[in-house]
RNA sequence: GGCCUCAUCGUCUAAUGGUUAGGACAUUGCCCUUUCAAGGCGAAAAUACGAGUUCGAUCCUCGUUGGGGCUACCA
């Protein structure tokens, strides 16, 4: 059974990458039938946020990336945990972790390390300003178990290292990169346990995903440097080892480091600008993925489906919005009218603007729908949507001289607008088919320019200088309203 | 600085030891058209550089350059 899990930090909120990890990491567990786990890795209580972990769950969730084991969202946005191999929040799991750093100490695989920070520090600097590698010199792995016993028994400050070996070199394989080697010279004897009492993410994370039977660790790259450490405590435990794959990291357009600075980096930020769930994973699915076919378009399914960690590249891509939007277009195009007018109505509300006014008749709620159909063609986020469609609401204030057609004179509005409003009040169907059809008659029949007839028309009943077409823009507004709003322009040109 | 890692149009990417190096987004031209959007048909745009292997390298090897990561009692 194929277990894979996200095990992000609770610092604030779901980074976008962490979004593609969660995604690539559920992707491959679902599509060979296996689980998916979200862990919390909160070991670090200095960057601790307290709704970080809430925040974290109800991006993903939105993303529909809910995981089978682990943390979960529950009723009335609370944290809950669900699963055999719990609990799945770190800072609840201390004694373990502390279990097994004692297992090491015993063995001689690990040693308690006094050393304070000046001391480090002052050690980095010298390595540094003598071009040496930095890492820990090893100083307190020569203390006597026993003394090193007694002073922890006497209450004085330490952390607990792992001994790594300094010769020869660790080979690892990673389903992205293929074999990756590390000098072992270069391993430093590292932390495994703060001074607090917490594990550092080396320790915890090992001892975690084989507690909870992780077969795939799908993680950053940032990840790759240590997979010496992670490999050597995985061998003095004799585990078995994961597969591992590290993805390339998401960057700015400027290629450095995608960063809060240049733009949104929180899920939450994108959903709070009316992009919508579908569009934010296909795009993110295709950084860095694609099915090697002309096939763009796709959902959560399908890409469960197709996805593939071999086929994942190694190169870090640009995380570039352009495409985002036009993803957002694409699923606001395809998206049934009434899961948009449910997913619209908090945007209107938000804006002002009442979305079920007592308009449109018999129609009712469909009335609503009809008015986004007008501009859903024309926005990339939902968030667009009230102000484009405005005008059916308020008519715009404008200038008489819109209402003039480019290759039309004022004399010329000023004779059709009164005529087309006349023949419009006449008319008995209301509907944007039947309006187009008599309309066009109607030009026919009088030798005008279309242009000259539709410009005025659809200016007077939008406002706008930019609009769609003023059959369907009539349509939605009835005939009461259309003709007031003709009325109107009508008096403008007059003035 | 040291170590690890990556490198195809502006961006995301496809491709093979021999192709007119393909697609998408963005840009742009034309068409459609009352405006805008959409749509249709086009255009421009890339194998970072230098060696080597080879009859032939975008592809294999080495180097250079550039980017990114790590180098924390952060994850």
């Amino acid at each position: 059974m194929i277990r894979t899990r996200f095990a992000p930090s609770p610092t604030g909120y779901l980074h976008v990458g962490g979004l593609r990890t969660a995604l690539y990491s559920y992707l491959f567990a679902k599509q060979k039938g296996g689980k998916f786990l979200l862990r919390i890795e909160d070991t670090d209580r200095e960057r601790f946020v307290t709704d970080g972990t809430l925040n974290i769950l109800k991006s993903l969730y939105w993303a529909g990336i809910v995981p089978d084991e682990g943390a979960q969202l529950g009723k009335g946005d609370t944290v809950t945990q669900k699963g055999k191999h719990g609990p799945y929040i770190q800072s609840e799991r201390l004694d373990i972790y502390k279990e097994y750093a004692a297992e090491l100490l015993d063995a001689g695989h690990a040693y308690y390390c006094f050393c304070n920070s000046e001391r480090l520090e002052q050690l980095r600097e010298t390595q540094q300003k003598n071009k040496m590698p930095t890492g820990y010199d090893g100083a307190c792995a020569a203390m006597a178990p026993a003394e090193a016993k007694k002073r922890v028994a006497a209450g004085e400050k330490c952390v607990v290292r792992l001994k790594m070996p300094k010769d020869g070199e660790t080979r690892a394989k990673d389903l992205i990169r293929g074999e990756v080697v590390f000098k072992n010279e270069l391993q430093d004897d590292f932390i495994m346990l703060k001074s607090d009492g917490y594990p550092t993410y080396h320790l915890a994370s090992v001892v975690d995903d084989n507690a909870m039977e992780i077969t795939h660790v799908v993680r950053g790259e940032e990840w790759l440097s240590s997979l010496p450490k992670h490999i050597q405590l995985y061998a003095y435990f004799k585990w078995e080892i994961p597969e591992f794959s590290h993805l390339p990291l998401l960057l700015n357009p400027d290629k450095s480091k995608l960063s809060k600075r240049q733009g949104d980096v929180a899920v939450e930020d994108f959903r709070a600008k009316g992009y919508l769930p579908e569009a934010m994973v296909n795009f993110i699915a295709f950084l860095g993925w694609n099915p090697g076919t002309a096939k763009e378009m796709y959902s959560l399914e399908e890409l469960v489906k197709d996805f593939s960690l071999e086929k994942v590249s190694k190169a870090s891509a640009v995380f570039n919005l352009e495409k985002l939007d036009w993803y957002n277009k694409e699923y606001l195009r395809q998206m049934p009218l009434e899961e948009l007018a449910k997913q619209a109505m908090p945007w209107f509300e938000k804006a002002g603007l009442n979305p079920s006014p007592n308009r449109g008749g018999a129609r009712g709620g469909v009335w609503f729908e009809s008015v986004l159909a007008l501009e859903r063609e024309r926005v990339a986020t939902l968030s667009e949507l009230p102000a484009a469609v405005k005008f059916v609401f308020i008519l715009p204030e404008y200038e008489a001289k819109l209402l003039i057609w480019r290759k039309g004179t004022l004399a010329e509005a000023l004779k059709i607008l009164p005529e087309i409003k006349d023949f419009l009040a006449g008319l008995k169907k209301w509907d944007k088919a039947s309006l187009e059809i008599k309309i066009g008659e109607w030009i026919k029949e009088k030798d005008y320019a279309t242009g000259s007839v539709l410009w005025p028309l659809r200016v007077s009943l939008s406002g706008q200088e930019n609009s769609p077409g003023p059959y369907e823009i009539a349509e939605v507004l009835g005939k009461d309203e259309s003709l007031k709003r003709l009325e109107t322009a009508i008096a403008k040109l007059k003035n």
